[in-house]
DNA sequence: TTCAGTGCAAAGACTTTGCACTCAG
DNA sequence: CTGAGTGCAAAGTCTTTGCACTGAA
């Protein structure tokens, strides 16, 4: 892992840097889908000097290379994901958390290119599917307080 | 169109302000899906006193009663569509408008909600689906400058 | 008449820009 | 060595908040 993001950052030509390597790590151990300014407060302890400006360029970078996923899930800020492969997550109106649902994105993909392709003519490449509801855990809350 | 905002405003036990009602009506008449800035635009010369700051508490009034879809597509800033229902949209990367695309939005939030039930008991509600490609033109053109 | 809604100004949140310093290659 | 990358500060963009005034019901 750690010598899989090196190497894929010198193949496209960039360095890699303690910070960048270390950005990188700490988005692909969580599946908390984190914010810039919680990957930033994750690091501060192990790189107090690094800048939250730093995380900002540093996930642009790796949005543009196609290392990771920015999500927009209507909170204001974007979440970034180190799965850049097209798949379904489902946010929590209850307790904020986004969830990854191992649905098979790249067959909705699949399915929707095709229909877009004859229906209009465009031509798609990605697409961002997100579910709004409430997680197992916040369902359950709600059922017992009602 | 315009009885029916003012009488859902009503039910909803809202007022009907001349404000509110003009902010629809330039939602429900454009495919552009835009954001809040540019709906103050279109309003100005109608509304020269018209303030941006009552065009978003204005949306997202409508978002809250359900009058309203918002749209994020990862531009920074959000969008607006006078169609609530679930449905998909179409982000092209090269002009930057958003398409409406005609597939059952109602069917894919059924199958997801249903698969979601089934692998992880979460409960889904409403879905977001952007695809994110070239729209028609922008795809032709490309293709002629190859 | 009465208070929900508006408009203005200011603040807030997230993100980007500019620039001199640093360190990866 | 050398310039890509970093860190700091400042600015920018979109959006929200506070408050007195206004006009819909």
């Amino acid at each position: 892992m750690y010598l899989t993001i090196t190497r894929r950052l010198r193949e496209a030509g960039f360095r890699a840097t303690p910070q960048r390597i270390a950005i990188y790590m700490t988005l692909a151990q969580t599946k908390e889908h984190p914010c810039a300014e919680l990957v930033y407060e994750q690091l501060h302890d192990e790189f107090p000097t690094l800048s939250l400006n730093t995380v900002y360029k540093t996930l642009q970078t790796f949005e543009e290379l196609g290392l990771v996923r920015r999500l927009d899930t209507g909170e204001g800020m974007c979440r970034y994901d180190a799965n850049p492969s097209p798949h379904v997550h489902l946010a929590c109106r209850a307790c904020g958390q986004v969830f990854d649902i191992d649905y098979d994105g790249g067959h909705i993909l699949e399915e929707m290119a095709h229909y877009v392709e004859a229906h209009g003519g465009h031509e798609v490449w990605d697409l961002n599917l997100i579910l709004y509801g409430y997680c197992r855990a916040c369902a359950n809350q709600k059922v017992c307080s009602n």
